[in-house]
DNA sequence: TGTGAAAAAAACACGTG
DNA sequence: CACGTGTTTTTTTCACA
Protein backbone atom coordinates (compact mmCIF):
# COMPACT_ATOMS: atom_id res chain seq x y z
CA UNK A 1 0.00 0.00 0.00
CA UNK A 2 2.71 2.65 1.12
CA UNK A 3 5.99 1.93 -0.04
CA UNK A 4 8.27 3.88 2.20
CA UNK A 5 11.37 4.78 1.13
CA UNK A 6 13.91 7.88 1.56
CA UNK A 7 12.94 10.82 -0.58
CA UNK A 8 14.06 14.80 -0.91
CA UNK A 9 11.33 17.35 -0.27
CA UNK A 10 11.54 20.84 -2.54
CA UNK A 11 9.68 23.44 -2.05
CA UNK A 12 8.36 22.61 -5.48
CA UNK A 13 7.20 19.53 -3.91
CA UNK A 14 5.77 21.43 -1.11
CA UNK A 15 3.69 23.59 -3.64
CA UNK A 16 2.16 20.69 -5.17
CA UNK A 17 1.18 18.60 -2.22
CA UNK A 18 -0.40 21.74 -0.59
CA UNK A 19 -2.47 21.87 -4.13
CA UNK A 20 -3.14 18.60 -3.83
CA UNK A 21 -4.22 18.26 -0.47
CA UNK A 22 -7.11 21.19 -1.80
CA UNK A 23 -7.82 19.44 -5.39
CA UNK A 24 -6.92 15.75 -5.89
CA UNK A 25 -8.56 15.89 -9.24
CA UNK A 26 -6.42 19.04 -10.57
CA UNK A 27 -4.72 18.02 -13.73
CA UNK A 28 -0.89 17.79 -14.20
CA UNK A 29 -1.23 20.67 -16.52
CA UNK A 30 -3.05 22.91 -14.77
CA UNK A 31 -1.26 21.87 -11.31
CA UNK A 32 1.90 22.69 -13.27
CA UNK A 33 1.03 26.31 -14.43
CA UNK A 34 0.33 27.26 -10.53
CA UNK A 35 3.48 25.96 -9.49
CA UNK A 36 5.22 26.72 -11.90
CA UNK A 37 6.68 23.77 -13.34
CA UNK A 38 6.30 21.39 -16.81
CA UNK A 39 3.36 19.04 -16.93
CA UNK A 40 5.88 16.20 -17.35
CA UNK A 41 7.85 17.57 -14.26
CA UNK A 42 4.82 17.18 -12.21
CA UNK A 43 3.52 13.95 -12.62
CA UNK A 44 6.77 12.88 -12.36
CA UNK A 45 7.08 14.29 -9.30
CA UNK A 46 3.70 13.31 -7.92
CA UNK A 47 4.00 9.82 -8.61
CA UNK A 48 7.54 9.95 -6.79
CA UNK A 49 5.95 11.15 -3.84
CA UNK A 50 3.39 8.47 -4.10
CA UNK A 51 5.89 5.70 -4.41
CA UNK A 52 7.96 7.08 -1.58
CA UNK A 53 4.35 7.20 0.73
CA UNK A 54 4.04 11.01 1.12
CA UNK A 55 0.85 10.78 -0.65
CA UNK A 56 -0.43 7.78 1.13
CA UNK A 57 -3.77 8.17 -1.40
CA UNK A 58 -6.22 9.55 -2.92
CA UNK A 59 -9.79 9.98 -1.44
CA UNK A 60 -13.35 11.59 -2.23
CA UNK A 61 -13.65 13.85 1.08
CA UNK A 62 -17.83 13.88 2.21
CA UNK A 63 -19.85 15.64 4.08
CA UNK A 64 -21.17 14.60 6.98
CA UNK A 65 -23.84 16.40 7.50
CA UNK A 66 -25.15 15.26 3.66
CA UNK A 67 -24.96 11.54 4.59
CA UNK A 68 -26.80 11.88 7.81
CA UNK A 69 -24.17 12.21 10.44
CA UNK A 70 -24.95 14.79 12.41
CA UNK A 71 -23.15 14.24 15.71
CA UNK A 72 -19.42 14.18 16.26
CA UNK A 73 -18.01 13.36 19.52
CA UNK A 74 -14.48 13.27 20.95
CA UNK A 75 -14.96 10.49 23.82
CA UNK A 76 -11.90 9.88 26.27
CA UNK A 77 -11.90 6.76 27.95
CA UNK A 78 -10.31 5.45 30.92
CA UNK A 79 -10.03 1.56 31.04
CA UNK A 80 -10.00 -0.07 34.73
CA UNK A 81 -5.66 -1.25 35.30
CA UNK A 82 -6.25 -5.30 35.30
CA UNK A 83 -3.32 -5.70 32.81
CA UNK A 84 -2.63 -5.15 28.71
CA UNK A 85 -5.40 -7.50 27.97
CA UNK A 86 -7.79 -5.41 28.61
CA UNK A 87 -5.95 -2.80 26.09
CA UNK A 88 -5.76 -5.18 23.33
CA UNK A 89 -9.33 -6.16 23.49
CA UNK A 90 -10.61 -2.32 23.34
CA UNK A 91 -8.42 -1.97 20.48
CA UNK A 92 -10.11 -4.79 18.71
CA UNK A 93 -13.20 -3.60 19.49
CA UNK A 94 -13.18 -0.11 18.14
CA UNK A 95 -11.77 -1.30 15.24
CA UNK A 96 -14.27 -2.73 14.36
CA UNK A 97 -16.72 -0.21 14.99
CA UNK A 98 -17.32 2.24 12.19
CA UNK A 99 -18.95 4.53 14.27
CA UNK A 100 -15.49 4.97 15.79
CA UNK A 101 -13.41 6.86 13.03
CA UNK A 102 -10.54 7.10 15.25
CA UNK A 103 -9.28 6.01 18.03
CA UNK A 104 -5.78 7.17 19.59
CA UNK A 105 -3.40 6.02 22.94
CA UNK A 106 -3.11 9.14 24.45
CA UNK A 107 -0.91 10.71 27.67
CA UNK A 108 -2.99 12.61 29.99
CA UNK A 109 -5.84 11.50 32.16
CA UNK A 110 -7.63 9.20 29.53
CA UNK A 111 -6.27 5.95 28.06
CA UNK A 112 -7.65 6.73 24.69
CA UNK A 113 -8.99 9.30 22.58
CA UNK A 114 -12.08 8.03 20.56
CA UNK A 115 -13.48 10.38 17.71
CA UNK A 116 -17.11 9.44 17.23
CA UNK A 117 -19.62 9.72 14.50
CA UNK A 118 -23.71 9.31 14.45
CA UNK A 119 -27.20 10.56 13.12
CA UNK A 120 -28.08 12.28 15.69
CA UNK A 121 -27.95 12.49 19.58
CA UNK A 122 -30.39 9.79 20.09
CA UNK A 123 -27.84 7.67 17.96
CA UNK A 124 -24.80 8.37 19.76
CA UNK A 125 -26.38 7.90 23.03
CA UNK A 126 -27.27 4.57 22.11
CA UNK A 127 -23.78 3.59 20.17
CA UNK A 128 -22.66 4.73 23.88
CA UNK A 129 -24.65 2.76 26.31
CA UNK A 130 -25.05 -0.66 23.42
CA UNK A 131 -21.31 -0.62 22.46
CA UNK A 132 -18.41 1.46 23.57
CA UNK A 133 -19.37 1.31 27.38
CA UNK A 134 -19.72 -2.71 27.26
CA UNK A 135 -16.26 -3.19 26.46
CA UNK A 136 -15.04 -4.70 29.17
CA UNK A 137 -12.59 -3.13 31.30
CA UNK A 138 -13.95 0.27 30.20
CA UNK A 139 -14.07 2.48 33.17
CA UNK A 140 -15.11 5.71 32.58
CA UNK A 141 -16.16 7.98 29.53
CA UNK A 142 -16.06 11.73 28.88
CA UNK A 143 -17.76 12.45 25.93
CA UNK A 144 -17.07 15.88 23.94
CA UNK A 145 -19.61 16.47 21.89
CA UNK A 146 -18.93 19.06 18.79
CA UNK A 147 -21.51 21.75 19.33
CA UNK A 148 -19.97 24.25 16.14
CA UNK A 149 -17.26 23.32 13.76
CA UNK A 150 -14.75 26.08 14.47
CA UNK A 151 -12.26 24.90 11.57
CA UNK A 152 -11.65 21.79 9.97
CA UNK A 153 -8.35 20.90 8.09
CA UNK A 154 -8.02 17.69 6.45
CA UNK A 155 -4.76 19.43 4.95
CA UNK A 156 -1.69 19.24 7.06
CA UNK A 157 0.59 22.10 7.71
CA UNK A 158 3.69 22.23 5.50
CA UNK A 159 5.20 25.54 6.83
CA UNK A 160 7.41 24.15 9.03
CA UNK A 161 9.44 22.39 6.22
CA UNK A 162 10.15 25.47 4.46
CA UNK A 163 13.29 27.75 5.53
CA UNK A 164 14.38 30.84 5.04
CA UNK A 165 16.69 29.95 2.55
CA UNK A 166 14.71 30.07 -0.63
CA UNK A 167 16.57 28.69 -3.71
CA UNK A 168 17.36 24.91 -3.93
CA UNK A 169 17.27 23.86 -0.37
CA UNK A 170 16.24 20.39 -0.13
CA UNK A 171 14.75 18.57 2.99
CA UNK A 172 15.53 14.83 3.89
CA UNK A 173 12.98 12.69 5.74
CA UNK A 174 13.50 8.86 5.93
CA UNK A 175 10.01 7.99 7.23
CA UNK A 176 10.55 4.78 9.39
CA UNK B 1 -18.12 25.44 -3.90
CA UNK B 2 -20.33 23.21 -2.21
CA UNK B 3 -23.82 23.29 -3.93
CA UNK B 4 -26.16 21.84 -1.21
CA UNK B 5 -29.57 20.74 -2.98
CA UNK B 6 -31.71 18.14 -2.17
CA UNK B 7 -30.63 14.89 -3.21
CA UNK B 8 -32.17 10.93 -3.53
CA UNK B 9 -29.11 8.48 -2.51
CA UNK B 10 -30.13 4.42 -3.21
CA UNK B 11 -27.60 1.58 -2.34
CA UNK B 12 -25.51 1.99 -5.66
CA UNK B 13 -24.18 5.51 -4.46
CA UNK B 14 -23.60 4.16 -0.96
CA UNK B 15 -21.17 1.86 -3.16
CA UNK B 16 -19.97 4.63 -5.15
CA UNK B 17 -19.07 6.72 -2.08
CA UNK B 18 -17.55 3.80 -0.06
CA UNK B 19 -15.26 3.18 -2.73
CA UNK B 20 -14.37 6.43 -3.54
CA UNK B 21 -13.32 7.43 -0.03
CA UNK B 22 -10.76 4.87 0.03
CA UNK B 23 -9.70 5.60 -3.99
CA UNK B 24 -10.11 9.00 -5.32
CA UNK B 25 -8.77 8.20 -8.29
CA UNK B 26 -10.36 4.97 -9.15
CA UNK B 27 -11.64 4.97 -13.23
CA UNK B 28 -15.52 5.47 -13.60
CA UNK B 29 -15.34 1.76 -15.59
CA UNK B 30 -13.44 0.35 -12.51
CA UNK B 31 -15.62 1.22 -10.12
CA UNK B 32 -18.46 0.50 -12.44
CA UNK B 33 -17.04 -3.01 -12.56
CA UNK B 34 -16.70 -2.68 -8.33
CA UNK B 35 -20.27 -1.80 -8.03
CA UNK B 36 -22.01 -3.40 -11.21
CA UNK B 37 -22.91 -0.42 -12.87
CA UNK B 38 -22.15 1.05 -15.92
CA UNK B 39 -19.70 3.38 -17.10
CA UNK B 40 -21.73 6.05 -17.99
CA UNK B 41 -24.03 5.78 -14.61
CA UNK B 42 -21.28 6.01 -12.37
CA UNK B 43 -19.47 8.98 -13.93
CA UNK B 44 -23.77 10.86 -13.75
CA UNK B 45 -23.71 9.66 -10.44
CA UNK B 46 -20.71 10.46 -9.03
CA UNK B 47 -20.94 14.55 -11.14
CA UNK B 48 -24.59 14.68 -9.11
CA UNK B 49 -23.20 13.99 -5.69
CA UNK B 50 -20.70 16.39 -5.75
CA UNK B 51 -23.05 18.89 -7.16
CA UNK B 52 -25.18 18.07 -4.23
CA UNK B 53 -22.19 18.33 -2.07
CA UNK B 54 -22.47 14.68 -0.65
CA UNK B 55 -18.80 14.78 -2.11
CA UNK B 56 -17.28 17.97 -0.88
CA UNK B 57 -14.25 17.20 -2.79
CA UNK B 58 -11.58 14.77 -3.79
CA UNK B 59 -8.09 15.18 -1.88
CA UNK B 60 -4.53 13.62 -1.77
CA UNK B 61 -4.30 12.56 1.45
CA UNK B 62 -0.55 12.28 2.91
CA UNK B 63 1.33 10.58 5.80
CA UNK B 64 2.42 13.19 8.66
CA UNK B 65 5.44 11.11 9.31
CA UNK B 66 6.70 11.76 6.22
CA UNK B 67 6.70 15.02 6.28
CA UNK B 68 8.10 15.28 9.77
CA UNK B 69 4.81 15.90 11.51
CA UNK B 70 5.67 13.18 14.40
CA UNK B 71 3.03 14.69 17.24
CA UNK B 72 -0.24 15.13 16.88
CA UNK B 73 -2.37 16.01 20.75
CA UNK B 74 -5.78 16.68 21.12
CA UNK B 75 -5.71 20.18 23.70
CA UNK B 76 -9.23 20.91 25.53
CA UNK B 77 -9.35 24.62 26.25
CA UNK B 78 -11.59 26.35 28.51
CA UNK B 79 -11.65 30.18 28.25
CA UNK B 80 -12.53 32.45 31.11
CA UNK B 81 -15.69 34.10 31.18
CA UNK B 82 -15.43 37.70 30.03
CA UNK B 83 -18.39 37.50 27.65
CA UNK B 84 -18.30 36.48 23.50
CA UNK B 85 -15.69 38.54 22.85
CA UNK B 86 -13.29 35.85 24.14
CA UNK B 87 -14.85 33.17 21.70
CA UNK B 88 -14.89 34.98 19.06
CA UNK B 89 -11.46 36.19 19.34
CA UNK B 90 -9.94 32.50 20.00
CA UNK B 91 -11.78 30.95 16.87
CA UNK B 92 -10.38 33.61 15.07
CA UNK B 93 -6.80 32.87 16.20
CA UNK B 94 -6.79 29.22 15.72
CA UNK B 95 -7.77 29.86 12.41
CA UNK B 96 -4.46 31.39 11.58
CA UNK B 97 -2.74 29.08 13.31
CA UNK B 98 -1.44 25.87 10.70
CA UNK B 99 -0.82 23.68 13.35
CA UNK B 100 -4.22 23.52 14.24
CA UNK B 101 -6.09 21.09 11.98
CA UNK B 102 -9.54 21.13 13.68
CA UNK B 103 -11.54 22.85 16.49
CA UNK B 104 -14.67 22.53 17.45
CA UNK B 105 -16.75 24.06 20.40
CA UNK B 106 -17.67 21.46 22.56
CA UNK B 107 -19.99 20.13 25.53
CA UNK B 108 -18.86 19.46 28.66
CA UNK B 109 -15.83 20.76 30.91
CA UNK B 110 -13.86 22.04 28.18
CA UNK B 111 -15.15 24.76 26.11
CA UNK B 112 -13.07 23.76 23.04
CA UNK B 113 -11.37 20.63 21.13
CA UNK B 114 -8.39 21.21 19.15
CA UNK B 115 -6.44 19.18 17.21
CA UNK B 116 -2.72 19.81 16.81
CA UNK B 117 -0.15 18.63 14.81
CA UNK B 118 3.61 19.16 15.68
CA UNK B 119 7.03 18.14 14.28
CA UNK B 120 7.93 16.90 17.61
CA UNK B 121 7.00 17.27 21.44
CA UNK B 122 9.16 20.24 21.51
CA UNK B 123 8.09 22.27 18.78
CA UNK B 124 4.34 20.76 20.18
CA UNK B 125 5.26 22.61 23.68
CA UNK B 126 6.92 25.92 21.78
CA UNK B 127 3.74 26.05 19.80
CA UNK B 128 1.56 25.91 22.97
CA UNK B 129 3.59 28.42 25.10
CA UNK B 130 4.03 31.00 21.92
CA UNK B 131 0.85 30.79 21.09
CA UNK B 132 -1.91 28.81 21.82
CA UNK B 133 -1.73 29.53 25.71
CA UNK B 134 -0.89 33.35 24.95
CA UNK B 135 -4.61 33.51 22.66
CA UNK B 136 -6.62 35.91 25.06
CA UNK B 137 -9.50 34.33 27.31
CA UNK B 138 -7.22 31.14 27.84
CA UNK B 139 -7.41 29.89 31.04
CA UNK B 140 -6.94 25.97 31.32
CA UNK B 141 -5.72 24.03 28.84
CA UNK B 142 -5.55 20.08 29.14
CA UNK B 143 -3.45 18.23 26.40
CA UNK B 144 -3.85 14.84 24.94
CA UNK B 145 -0.81 13.48 22.97
CA UNK B 146 -1.31 10.39 20.77
CA UNK B 147 1.29 8.18 21.76
CA UNK B 148 -0.13 5.34 19.44
CA UNK B 149 -2.49 5.19 16.69
CA UNK B 150 -4.79 2.53 16.88
CA UNK B 151 -7.56 3.54 14.39
CA UNK B 152 -7.68 6.39 11.80
CA UNK B 153 -10.45 6.82 9.39
CA UNK B 154 -10.83 9.37 6.88
CA UNK B 155 -13.87 7.63 6.05
CA UNK B 156 -17.54 8.41 6.91
CA UNK B 157 -20.09 5.20 7.43
CA UNK B 158 -22.48 4.87 5.16
CA UNK B 159 -24.04 1.44 7.08
CA UNK B 160 -26.89 3.57 8.82
CA UNK B 161 -28.27 4.65 5.91
CA UNK B 162 -28.67 0.83 4.39
CA UNK B 163 -31.63 -0.63 5.08
CA UNK B 164 -32.82 -4.60 5.81
CA UNK B 165 -35.13 -4.05 2.91
CA UNK B 166 -33.32 -4.56 -0.18
CA UNK B 167 -34.30 -3.70 -3.67
CA UNK B 168 -34.84 -0.34 -4.72
CA UNK B 169 -34.99 1.59 -1.62
CA UNK B 170 -34.30 5.63 -1.82
CA UNK B 171 -33.56 7.88 1.23
CA UNK B 172 -33.89 11.14 0.97
CA UNK B 173 -31.26 14.02 3.18
CA UNK B 174 -32.21 17.63 3.14
CA UNK B 175 -28.69 19.08 3.48
CA UNK B 176 -29.80 22.56 5.31
C1' DT C 1 14.26 17.28 -18.51
C1' DG C 2 11.17 18.61 -22.29
C1' DT C 3 8.74 16.95 -26.48
C1' DG C 4 5.71 14.23 -29.14
C1' DA C 5 3.19 9.82 -29.89
C1' DA C 6 0.20 6.38 -28.00
C1' DA C 7 -3.04 4.82 -24.69
C1' DA C 8 -6.54 5.70 -21.55
C1' DA C 9 -10.20 8.16 -19.50
C1' DA C 10 -13.56 11.72 -19.18
C1' DA C 11 -16.99 14.57 -21.28
C1' DC C 12 -20.39 15.02 -24.51
C1' DA C 13 -24.22 14.07 -27.73
C1' DC C 14 -27.05 10.90 -29.65
C1' DG C 15 -30.49 7.10 -30.29
C1' DT C 16 -33.38 3.80 -27.81
C1' DG C 17 -36.27 1.75 -24.37
C1' DC D 1 -36.74 10.46 -18.70
C1' DA D 2 -33.29 7.44 -17.63
C1' DC D 3 -29.95 4.42 -19.86
C1' DG D 4 -26.35 2.60 -22.80
C1' DT D 5 -23.59 3.34 -26.96
C1' DG D 6 -20.44 5.66 -29.75
C1' DT D 7 -17.73 9.89 -30.69
C1' DT D 8 -14.80 13.64 -29.40
C1' DT D 9 -11.76 15.89 -26.34
C1' DT D 10 -8.82 15.79 -22.57
C1' DT D 11 -5.39 13.68 -19.77
C1' DT D 12 -2.07 10.40 -18.69
C1' DT D 13 1.56 7.42 -19.86
C1' DC D 14 5.50 6.21 -22.29
C1' DA D 15 9.54 6.36 -25.45
C1' DC D 16 12.92 9.19 -27.20
C1' DA D 17 16.10 13.02 -27.93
Amino acid sequence: MHATKQISVDRHDLAILAELQRDGHITNSALGEKVHLSTSQVGRRVQRLQDAGVIDHFAAVLDPMAIGLGVMAFVQVVLGRHGDVQGEQFERAVADMPEVLECFAVTGEADYMVRIVAQDLAAFSTFMMNHLLRVPGVTNVKSNIAIKKIKQLNVLPLDHVTQPNPSKQKIYFTPA
